[in-house]
DNA sequence: ATTTTGTTTTTTATCTACAATAAACATTTT
DNA sequence: AAAATGTTTATTGTAGATAAAAAACAAAAT
């Protein structure tokens, strides 16, 4: 079967969304280059849509002759990609509760209840190694190490360390410097989600993904960069898996978040020490309660 | 072809090579686990041993019949596992001189060259894409980023947080902690080398590396572990082709790694934290100076 | 009853093949 | 001549096949 078509299938959804009856359409380079696809695949879009009897295409003529219905869109199931398909699928598994610490994980098993090739479970797995919650024995299985109390200890000790270096980065940024603005905006969006919090409070975690990003794009280093990617993915699944958002929990982090912020503008390093540690201390303890306590935590309690 | 039997080999050679005439064998499950593979593979061993007249093998009876001789052992080219092969090629390729940063990396290409399989390479750049030192445009080809001033600023940058953290813990481990001897072995093995510096100086590298792997250890952090394994093998590669043992600089090296390693036995927190921030300063300095200035850098001067 | 050996089954590591996609080259249009 | 379209070629992503290696199962020996 070899790979699907799913990059053209996601990029026509896209375009045909945004198609607009009156305007033209411009060249295909540039359709290429909005979509952020090949001319190829581009060229794939249009004639489909002339087929479609969408557009009429000859040449450089372009012409929208209808608006596109519902029925013109692929179906959403056939627009993700393999890779995703394997990561939620897998996420799901290993988030679940019969999935114990020291379990193995078997390639060609995973890749049968997907519904996939071994190639390309194998090359997830490898990617999501970098993780830490999977590790391999070579020439044979995968262990699943789990979202342990430990890995949550060692997991927060890189952040703290790494976001007290962003932070103090960022502080030292220069006015003129583009995060400036952007961090004025998300103040403003955490005092909005903070007049309609019952209405609101669950987007938090989407806006302290941004929130976080930001600090840590100032480190400008690919280290950093890479680790809180990681974290926001695990985060991503884990928070979705454990309803941890309590209404109050999160309140609580937005106004540690806001005197955060105003820690940073202040540019006063010892104030932003303090405050960042502040909100670490209690993000590590959110992380800690949304741990269930398994066997193993009981025999080796930490601290 | 599928695969090749390098465990095989490679098992074997190291078997035959601490044969004894003397001694009776062990059983299958006791070589497997002394080898490291699994029984399968073990009795594929003594099924060789035995037609080559080696050992003469019955049941539970496998006496040594005569001693090996060079011409029983497989060929060194034939035990390289498929990955050290392509990791040996790909990294002087990307540490040579003619590979620019920003170059395109081509999978197909990378594999006929090497004489292997794309899934292969494939795997390998995904695993390899970790260090830092390439980027993946997805669909499409990798970029190398390459060993540039920046790359080398920000991995000092990370390295130097991990490591005052497990120096710090290193100090707090109990006395009665087996890392105390360890730190002591190499204490005597740093003091040994420096009486005979100007044959020795340059296995000083092997030294430094499991000086560094000892203190991290006691972080008993998974992402400080896995990226200090990171750094040894960038530096591992890295030194080898870029002759950066000058014998003062491996000299000096010492003489800050007897210091650290006074401090650290201690106790003295402040005394350790020092020590080790006088040591990371000249190993980052070393490390500078070890590359080469491209014409990006001089474009974008640092600091 | 446990350990060892003998045999069979399962899984991993790797190659090859091929559709989708990107990229390169050639021709036409402005 | 620069940009767009038309056409061809190269590369990536993924499935499927297979030998090597591991693991499981069965029988025999201590």
């Amino acid at each position: 079967m070899a790979r699907q078509n799913t990059v053209f299938k996601e990029a026509y959804n896209r375009y045909v969304a945004a198609l607009r009856t009156d305007a033209a359409l411009p060249s295909e380079p540039e359709i290429a280059a909005q979509l952020g696809i090949s001319r190829s695949t581009a060229r794939a879009i249009l004639t489909r849509l002339s087929d479609a009897g969408i557009i009429r295409w000859n040449k450089r003529q372009k012409i929208v002759l209808r608006q596109p219905t519902e029925a013109d869109f692929f179906p959403s199931e056939e627009t993700n990609s393999l890779h995703d398909i394997i990561e939620r699928s897998f996420m799901q598994r290993i988030l679940s509760d019969d999935a114990a610490p020291g379990m193995q994980i078997n390639e060609l098993e995973l890749a049968r209840e997907i519904g996939t090739g071994t190639t390309s479970v194998r090359e997830f797995l490898i990617r999501f190694s970098r993780f830490g919650l999977i590790e391999k024995r070579p020439n044979s299985h995968w262990i699943l190490k789990g979202f342990t109390r430990d890995f949550a200890l060692e997991l927060a000790e890189v952040r703290e360390m790494f976001e007290l270096h962003s932070a103090a980065e960022f502080g030292r940024l220069p006015p003129e410097s583009e995060a400036w603005r952007a961090l004025s905006d998300i103040k403003a969006e955490h005092q909005a989600m903070l007049r309609d919090l019952d209405r609101r409070y669950k987007d938090f975690s989407a806006l302290d993904e941004r929130f976080h990003l930001l600090i840590h794009g100032a480190s400008k280093n690919r280290f950093i960069a890479d680790f809180y990617d990681a974290i926001a993915i695990i985060f991503h699944y884990h928070y979705q898996w454990n309803k941890a958002f309590a209404r109050e929990r999160n309140e609580r982090a937005i106004h540690e978040h806001l005197d955060y912020i105003a820690a940073l503008e202040s540019g006063d390093q010892a104030a932003i020490n303090s405050a960042c540690r502040l909100h670490l201390r209690s993000a590590r303890q959110t992380l800690l309660q949304s741990i269930p306590l398994t066997p193993s935590d009981e025999v080796h309690p930490e601290q």
